[in-house]
DNA sequence: ATTAATGCAAACGGTTTGCACTACT
DNA sequence: AGTAGTGCAAACCGTTTGCATTAAT
């Protein structure tokens, strides 16, 4: 079953947030105000989060922070390992952080709530791609949208 | 204009591509040449299209067609049950074109080829999410992203 | 001293909107 | 005649880029 998900290409030993300085350096690139910035706002993130939502958050603890730089920094960080990007139920890129397990998303397009898909979650779901078509699903694009369970209790009542 | 055409379910049978001007004209809604080429081009349509492919397509036929018209036209065909959006690997809108079965879609992002996933492909997904979260999957919004058989096997050779 | 990274402003692509005008019914 | 639909242009949002400037190495 491993190697359903093999072909990703993950950093098999991810080092902690304070390495990230160290690792930057390594390849001749720089550690700035700016980057710590995003760092911490990012090592503060439960799992996954926009672009434009990081944007916010810093500009939050700094009004100065440009979109530019955000953005820029993503790219940097998502080719160190430590974000990876997919897009989200309404098309906005979203950014998993330090995926301590590679995990796709799930929507309620009900309640508007998300939460991560695990691979047991997505165990079967992934199996039965590989058995029916061959087709190795990459769980960290894996955006599934429909109702929760909540909103399906709450059948009648509730609007959208 | 919107309240005329909210609140209306989901039509239970398609009728075909001929009852569209009936369609529109029993809501009191009218039957343009613009719409008519619209039309057109979804009926050419093998099954989902984005929205900027249509406005393109119908520049093709005529250069004088307004991404304004294409949208909000695309907005009453989706009241209509005509056609039904969702979001593609990419994050751009999808239209299914008239889904004769709801389905979602299958992306490789190596060689960029979609397919659609009918319900039979999907069918082990759908349960599995009923079963362990009470997930109620929406189909026609799924979208899974991965490699395809043939890049699979085609191995290390082969470039996206 | 190098050259990576920043900030700005401007451009992007896809989509949406306001408004005066046109044309279905 | 009435009002849905159009075309235009401009705005929108999230994201990207060019370029001169700043600052980490």
């Amino acid at each position: 079953m491993g190697d359903i998900l093999q072909g990703m290409a993950f950093p098999s030993a991810a080092p902690s947030w304070a390495d990230i300085p160290d690792q930057l350096r390594a390849r001749g690139l720089r550690w700035t105000p700016q980057r710590r910035q995003i760092i911490d706002v990012l090592e503060a993130t439960d799992g996954h989060i926009t672009g434009s939502e990081l944007v916010e958050r810093c500009r939050q603890l700094d009004p100065l922070t440009t979109p530019s730089t955000v953005y820029r920094t993503l790219r940097v960080l998502e080719e160190l390992g430590i974000v990876q990007h997919a897009h989200g139920a309404d098309g906005r890129e979203e950014f998993h952080v330090r995926p301590t397990s590679e995990h796709g998303h799930l929507y309620c397009h009900q309640c508007g709530s998300s939460w991560d898909i695990d691979l047991a979650d997505a165990e079967p779901t992934i199996t039965s791609f590989d058995r029916r078509l061959g087709f190795a699903v990459d769980l960290s694009h894996m955006t599934i949208v429909g109702r929760c369970r909540a909103c399906r209790d709450a059948n009648s009542g509730g609007r959208p």
